[in-house]
DNA sequence: CTCCTGACTCCAC
DNA sequence: TGTGGAGCCAGGA
């Protein structure tokens, strides 16, 4: 299994309602310290992956997105959908614990 | 090989 | 609370 696979097995991982961070994914996957390369993974991201990639957000818990760009919106209506944030742009993070 | 870039983080002010 | 800068590291030019 390469890092990419590893980082797609742990967004995958990531139940409805729950967040995590770039730089959690990155510990979790086993790769300590890469944040940047989740953020670089996901943003080559096939546009039909079923990956819930709009469940990783920034350390600050903040979309890492521009805000009002479209993908920013994007990631934020799914969020909407699924009762982690709301349409204000407030963000409920409620922290994914890896199965240990 | 060097330089720049980025869906990141931390820490100091 | 906000901002700025340094550290981070694989890719691409």
């Amino acid at each position: 299994m390469n890092e990419q696979e590893k980082i797609y097995q742990v967004i995958a991982s990531i139940p409805k309602g729950r967040l995590c961070s770039y730089g959690e994914v990155a510990k979790l996957a086993g790769l300590p310290g890469r944040a940047r390369w989740v953020g670089r993974t996901l943003s080559q991201l096939p546009s039909d992956s079923r990956l819930p990639w709009f469940r990783v957000i920034s350390a600050q818990g903040k979309i890492s997105f521009p805000a009002h760009s479209a993908a920013y919106q994007r990631q934020l209506a799914l969020l909407i959908a699924e009762g982690s944030a709301e349409p204000s742009g407030k963000i409920h993070w409620r922290q994914y614990r890896w199965p240990s």
